[in-house]
Parts: structure tokens; sequence; C-alpha cells
DNA sequence: TTTGATTATTGACAAAGATCAACCAAATAC
DNA sequence: GTATTTGGTTGATCTTTGTCAATAATCAAA
């Protein structure tokens, strides 16, 4: 694997603390691999044979069940995803597919596992990388039976607003139909939800949302950490 | 801690490994507790002081937010919950409270949190616990966002019945409301949906669930083991 | 620039789900 | 034994959401 990659995957979390010799042993065997947007990198139900590392453009997770389709995340570099199938060797409970021209690193399944059973490091890193993971599903959870679509929308909002730096106006970083998918509901009621949150100051145009009165949005999102924040 | 419990607490997958010295001295730092019906163990956003164990009983997790309330699972012995949480030494992401008498061992997580820095096969074991845990929520959400509510209720209903043993008459395990919430459903919806299932043969009274033609209801509910089994 | 494809929006309608009120049955308390 | 409480069911009604069809807007390719 090219070695200009080296410095910035090892600062993740999962690999910042494990020996060098385990790290390099696991970037020996690794890929990097260009994808053009739109391509089904994983399907669900295959068994798991790469831990993924996005290192350059966007990947959403999504699921199928009974010819529906749903949106379950969208990852961003630096990330791993598919941790847990990997290491339980089992198979892919999500597909994923690139969003934009994407750079992934690929590092064989088996030799996460046997650097795992090797490096008592790694598998902390791992704990710890899990737990989050988990909790982020969990907040997720919470999110879809415990608000309606317009809370849930009002708080996707604040949270964008978060990344995106704070500021009264930025850009919704994916597709609308995207977001709809996420929220769990069509796109047509993403947009009458859009319109839904007018009387709170939020104006849509294009990917471009302003928020007129902030305190209007938050009185009526009542963002929690327990489901809003990323990292607690 | 009463030295009765060891056995059945070793055999959990989490402690099944670990070095003698190090499950001996969790055990002496951990209080076995029996708590009566309906009562709030643990509420979340508070500090995770304890990894709980339930022995006996059953434990319900759920969550609030804005004066609404759903159930997020429901735990039976053995086994571990809020380990995340504890091994983050995160606050609760969900409140837990008891629905039957219950027996519960409660293991500072202070003291996890030490033994899991020293011991690397406690490590691992945790590992494959909170993969297993983030894949069973990961689940629940592809049920939640991919099925109507009549289908989750059919597939509910057929994982409960292989849990009974798989016989066409079997016992719901939990009260009906607790089923509804769970489905993120209305008490008054479950009531219908379980009608809406008769044509499918489906029948129930009081706890009672009888499967008239378990083709006929395995045809609707189309049940995939992405989505419905526990293991994979 | 025009064309074609994709995405977003809107309105009309249908389906699903929530709410409210009434009622019933079983369990519990007195 | 009766009264009360709790959980469950039912019907009526209303809200939310999904679906379908038409249209507009955007973007990319020819």
């Amino acid at each position: 694997m090219s070695e200009t990659l080296y410095p910035e995957v090892r600062t993740l979390h999962l690999f910042s603390k494990m020996a060098d010799e385990h790290f390099e042993s696991l970037m020996r065997g690794a890929y990097v691999q260009n994808f053009p947007p739109q391509i089904e990198l994983i399907t669900e139900g295959d068994p798991s044979d790469f831990l993924h590392i996005i290192v350059a453009g966007s990947v959403e997770l999504f699921s199928t069940w009974n010819r529906r389709e749903t949106a379950m995340a969208t990852i961003r570099p630096i990330s791993t995803f598919i941790l847990a199938a990997s290491i339980k060797d089992a198979p892919y409970l999500m597909s994923a597919r690139t969003l934009e021209k994407s750079r992934i690193v690929l590092i064989p399944s088996q030799d996460v596992r046997s650097v795992f059973d090797e490096d008592a490091d790694f598998a902390r890193a791992m704990v710890t990388e899990l737990a989050q993971c988990y909790r982020s599903v969990v907040k997720s959870t919470k999110d879809l039976k415990l608000r309606t679509s317009l809370e849930q929308l009002a708080n996707y909002i604040l949270r964008q607003q978060t990344c995106a730096g704070g500021g009264a106006k930025f850009e919704l970083p994916i597709e609308k139909r995207r977001v709809a998918s996420l929220l769990g509901m069509t796109p047509e009621n993403l947009s009458r939800a859009f319109k839904g949150l007018q009387p709170y100051g939020v104006y849509v145009n294009g990917n471009q949302v302003t928020i007129k009165n902030q305190n209007d949005l938050i009185g009526f999102a009542k963002p929690n950490p327990l489901i809003d924040d990323f990292n607690t």
C-alpha cells in the first residue's frame, strides 16, 4: 500500500496505539483503491472480507429488505466502517456505496483478526471504537422512535449546522433524498417537512439552509446530548 | 459477593476466558441485589457507575425524550447490560427498570475498566460482546425502518416462537403494551395489528399466541437472518 | 444549445397510525 | 364479596405519512 497514506490512517484512534510492527503488517496486506461514485462496495449478507477505511470522498451505508431500501449512515474521511462484521467474521449487515469519487483502504479482515489476537492495544482501541459505534446506533434509534419526522429534521438541521461550523447559513452535505432516507421518510415528505419548519425560521434553497431564528428552532427541536451529540 | 453466583456469571462469554485472578478481583468488588418489579435501576444521563448483570428476572431498557418514552430492549438472564457506557465511562444512553422481581449483579465500572486494561483476554471478549450488541441494534434499526408495523409484528411473533421452542402455541413473554412500545406503536394499534395477522393464521388470547398456518405467516413476514437472527 | 436524465416540489388522494372515549376483563385491594 | 385498578380492546375521528401523477429545476452529455 502506498506509504503516503500511512500517517493519516495511523492517526485514527483505532490504530494510533498499536505496535509499529503490527500496524505495518496490516498496511502491507492492505489495498488502496479509488472508486467512482455510485459503486456498491459492499453487499449485505456477503462475508466480511475487508475492513474498510475511507480516506477521501463519502460512502453511504444502506440496507434493503423486500425491495425496500433505507440509508443507515453516511461515512466521511477518515474513518473505518464495517468494523463489527470484520472482527466477528460475520456477514455484513449493511451494504455500502460510494456517493462521490472516493478513496478506500481495504484491509483483509483475516489480517485484522490476526493482529487483534496479538496486539492488546489494538484490541483495546477496538473496544472504544465499537462502543462508540454502538452508542451512535442507539442514539439514532432513539431519534427514530421518540421524535416525529418534523422534530427529527429540526434536530438533523441543528446537527449539520454544528458540523458546518455553527453559522446561520450552511450547505446540506448530501442530497435531500438521502436525507429523507436517513430520517426514514419519503422525499416528498421531506419537502413538506422543510416547509413545516419555516414557522421556526428555517429556509431552504437548493442545498443551502438558512436559520433565521436559532432560538425558535432550538425551542422546537429540543436537542438532547443523549441523542444528538456525537461524542458523549 | 455470594460465591454461589460465581459459576453462572463466569460462564458468560464476556468473562469465560479471563484470568481467574482478574475475575475474582471483579467479583470481590461486586454487589448482588434483589429488586422488586418496576424499580428504575438506571436513569439515562447518569454516569455509568456499574456494569449490570441480570441473573434472574427481567429488565427493560427504555429511553425518554420530551415526555415520550419508548422501550429499547428486554434483557433476560444471564446477560450484561450497559456495557458500552461502562467501558467508555460515558453517561448511560438508556434507562433500565425491572419488569419482575430480579436479581442483579453490579460491578463497579471503575473495576471493569481497570481489569480491562490489564487482561487482554477480557478486552478481546469485550470486543466480541460489543460487536454483538452493535449488530443487534443495527438489526433492530433495519426492522424499524424497512418494515410496516404489521410486518414487524409478524416477525416479532416468529422470533418469539423460535425462542419459545418453535411450537404452534406459545406465550408472549412480556405485556402487550411493552411489545407495542418495542415495536414503536401504540397499544391500540398493536391490538389492531394482531387482528390484521388473523388472515395469516395468527390468533391471540391473552398472552397465548397460536399460529395456525406457519407457512402463511412466514410468507407474509419474510423473515431475514440479517434482521431476525440473533446469532449472525 | 439542446436534449435527456435525475432530483425536487406540489397537489390530490389513499393508507397507516395516533388520539380519545368508552368499555371489558382480569387481577388486586379493601 | 365488592370495589378499584390496570391492562387490553374497540370504534370514531383526526393527523401524519405514503403514493401517484404532474411539473419544475438542475445538471450532464451530445
